[in-house]
DNA sequence: AGCATTGACTTGTTTAAACAAGATGGTATA
DNA sequence: TATACCATCTTGTTTAAACAAGTCAATGCT
């Protein structure tokens, strides 16, 4: 249920897009067609087809028009897009998702945590640590710091399921902004232990700074994911 | 020299939030305040604060404000961050690089090269194999694919220097759009001839697409990264 | 035939205005 | 005192308009 108008025509093209009902290659219909067909000013439709941009799926021509640049990629990797619970995720991807929690407990953020955390020293934090199966296999081994000021009443049940889900629905706090880093390490001997490793002696390493909607952060997280099950995606445009 | 207002606005805004004049944590003078600031509409700002939005350097607030969440990094890692040449990241990194040519063809797309570079089958392709060294050691392995029907006269003495310089400067092309997968592999027998492992046996692959300012496929390429050196960052954001 | 110009289209930038909606603090009321 | 309300600040959405700038095909001239 989009609130916004830009954000419903926003949708509407990608649902077109992805159907291949405007293809790959193609021109969309002129922003002032759009605005006709969508009954709406022209920036409303050109918010849209920002968004849209941003996403990868079209890319606007001077004087030409907006051509799809979208082509549909195939199913079989575990994409990792935009900010989604490993739910979401795993059920984008078909697969079955278990989590399990091995570590649940509280710590005080010293020096070394703050500077890689972000957050400041001597804040309470929840440490929780789990293991994601996919299929039945311990792919993802996630290592989560969360600020207990604003995230009260965390429980290792709540651990297992979703704290995403809790975090939105039972405490009714956004998630806005993540910012990401991607690194590639050898493996620890706790990875060893807990991962079905397969014979990778490294995996991809996902660090974590995640921000509510009032700007605070509130969530440091690094995960360790098997390499067979990994992708990330992205999007770039090159400044002038 | 940035043409659009907008643009020298955000790049002054963003100066002033690395220079920590708008420190980590702070609100930004309001969009009335920044608007007589720099004589311009608000729209215009607005502008401005939605590109900063995207780079992960501020995040607004309904009501409240614009809040900075923009924290410097130690500069100890090789940062891909958004579409940039190999010397451009180099240099942004205090490197001193160089490049070597170890094949220089051409081909034509046969299916399976078509289905996952995204070219037509029987596109005339150059084939440019590249190994780049950063401060004497063999860290990257490009396997770049250039059409040729846009990408005319490339030569190794082009390759070995910058072929994006050449596409940009000499012939004129723009790039705009680059659309990329980022994943974990293990080395092949030719990493392993190539490049500087140093124990690694996984490299990070990043499979590239990238389109000219037609919106037109021009390039597809594999970059092999020695762990050690690598590293990606991304910024996402909730979509409501 | 070849070429320059024009005009009608496209997207890009900027301004102005109005109203919605969230945050905040002061004020009048119960 | 406590609460409800309101004025005023903030950002969010949408419309309208004007002009800049790039593309392209038709027109008319040489």
């Amino acid at each position: 249920m989009p609130k916004a108008k830009y954000e419903s025509i926003f949708r509407s093209i990608k649902k077109k897009i992805e159907a291949q009902d405007y293809p790959y290659q193609s021109l969309l219909p002129s922003e002032n067609t759009l605005t006709a067909e969508y009954g709406c000013s022209r920036n409303t439709i050109r918010r849209a087809l920002a968004d849209l941009s941003a996403d990868g799926y079209v890319q606007a021509i001077q004087g030409k028009g907006v051509r799809v640049i979208y082509q549909p990629v195939g199913k079989t990797t575990f994409i990792i897009g935009g900010i989604e619970t490993f739910q979401e995720t795993a059920r984008r991807n078909n697969l079955r998702a278990v989590t399990r929690v091995i570590r649940f407990g509280t710590v005080s953020a010293d020096a070394k945590l703050a500077r890689e955390s972000g957050f400041s020293e001597g804040d309470e934090l929840w440490a929780v640590e789990r293991l994601r199966y996919l299929d039945g296999k311990a792919l993802i081994l996630d290592l989560n710091y969360f600020l207990k000021e604003l995230v009260p009443g965390l429980t290792p049940e709540i651990a297992q399921n979703s704290i995403y889900e809790y975090i939105e629905n039972q405490l009714g706090m956004q998630i806005v902004t993540s910012k990401r880093k991607m690194t590639v390490e050898h493996v620890t001997m706790r990875d060893e232990r807990w991962m079905d490793l397969d014979g990778y002696d490294c995996v991809a390493v996902v660090t974590n700074h995640t921000f509510n909607a009032d700007g605070l952060l509130f969530e440091y997280t690094q995960s360790r994911h098997q390499p067979d099950y990994f992708c990330f995606q992205d999007t770039a445009t090159r400044k002038k």
